[in-house]
DNA sequence: TCGTATACGATACGATCGTATACAGGGGCA
DNA sequence: TGCCCCTGTATACGATCGTATCGTATACGA
């Protein structure tokens, strides 16, 4: 009985601390930042307010852990990403954030919607996001995988946009196109179409 | 004295209701709409914080008008971006844009802001957005100007995230790029960019 | 010229915001 | 056992939110 209440005293304050966060992070995804309110955050997690105050200081004390944590999410997909290599290393990118996607969904809709307030936190998730992909232009232009003359920076915005425009687009989708940005139908024809525009494009010159 | 009175205060109240509007748009695009509160719009369009209920039945109105008038606009830029044949339709189309997102900086940034909250608005600019997109594309097939096998949907889907792109960008661009997403320098490299990506790709098959 | 409707500002109201404070239970150490 | 710190809850506080109300000024039609 101690033995076990100590383990279930140690997981409670973990999860108690977890759950503000995991509810933090859905609650700024879903509704922003401001629209959030902290006894709303409180009771999804399952606790009492001042629960915030003990662990995070303040509420937006709770938004800068929520945001090392989502870094630290990309900075692992970044270092996965990093050991693709070969003409497939766009479709195994690719493929790596599909699946993050699919399991850390609210992670990426907070992106989303940490990119709508400029902050210290959002500035360096967007920073993440650029690096990844820099690396990324920049390990295919050594892997002679890049056309010629291709302008290497604007290559790595271009990707990191249309990383997040699903993400932007995914409220709407069930509206406009019937399913989920991330159902896996609309992946494989979005990943189809994204294949065949870095390749080939998709006007005629 | 009379007669100049009368326009005075019909340019007024017409100054009156639109300063507000506009007040209301770029606080909303700047801050978000939770975040930004009536006696700041009111302040900020020097006028009393009654005017807004007057006007627009509450602060929810008020984002309903600036819906309809950002709608409105960007209807003008669909309607004038389908008159542009040819093979330069698409830099026509990104000179219109680049145009309007000049002259009128603060609606596109409140089309960002409103595309992080689920709105009717939101959902209608939306909407607007991909319907430009779509007849754009398939004009081009009309014109013969696609490649074969293109996936036409996806395509106007593509247009819109890289039309968006820069919009969401764009407050953290100076710090990332040094200049402001829309300075002419960065339009036109990207600008240059994006015209390649669609023609030819920038990778290797 | 007067009556009325509208435009507008000042202020009050109730709700909710984020934060601060007071207090309860339960291990670890003397 | 007694003290203490840590985690946690409940509640109070001041500020600010959006909205409602009231008084006044101004323009227009009879």
């Amino acid at each position: 009985m101690p033995q076990s209440a100590t383990k279930t005293a140690a997981t409670t304050q973990l999860n108690r601390r977890q759950r503000l966060i995991l509810a933090g992070r859905h609650l700024f995804a879903a509704k922003g930042y401001s629209a959030a309110g902290v006894r709303e955050i409180a009771a999804e997690a399952g606790v009492s307010i001042g629960l915030i105050r003990t662990h995070f200081g303040s509420k937006a004390g709770l938004r800068e852990e929520i945001d090392r944590q989502v870094i630290a999410q990309i900075e692992d997909l970044c270092s996965r990403a990093s050991e693709h290599l070969g003409t497939e290393a766009l479709d195994l990118l690719v493929e790596d954030a599909v699946e993050w996607v699919e399991r850390e969904r609210d992670a990426l809709l907070y992106v989303r919607a940490a990119l709508m307030e400029k902050t210290p936190g959002s500035q360096a998730l967007l920073r993440q996001l650029l690096e990844i992909m820099r690396r990324f232009v920049a390990l295919n232009r050594e892997r002679d995988l890049l056309q010629d003359d291709v302008d290497e920076e604007w290559a790595a915005t271009f990707l990191v946009i249309d990383f997040l425009g699903p993400a932007v687009l995914e409220p709407f989708s069930e509206e406009e196109f019937g399913m989920s940005m991330y159902h896996r139908e609309m992946v494989k024809r979005r990943s189809a179409f994204m294949n065949r525009v870095v390749t080939r494009g998709f006007m005629k010159s």
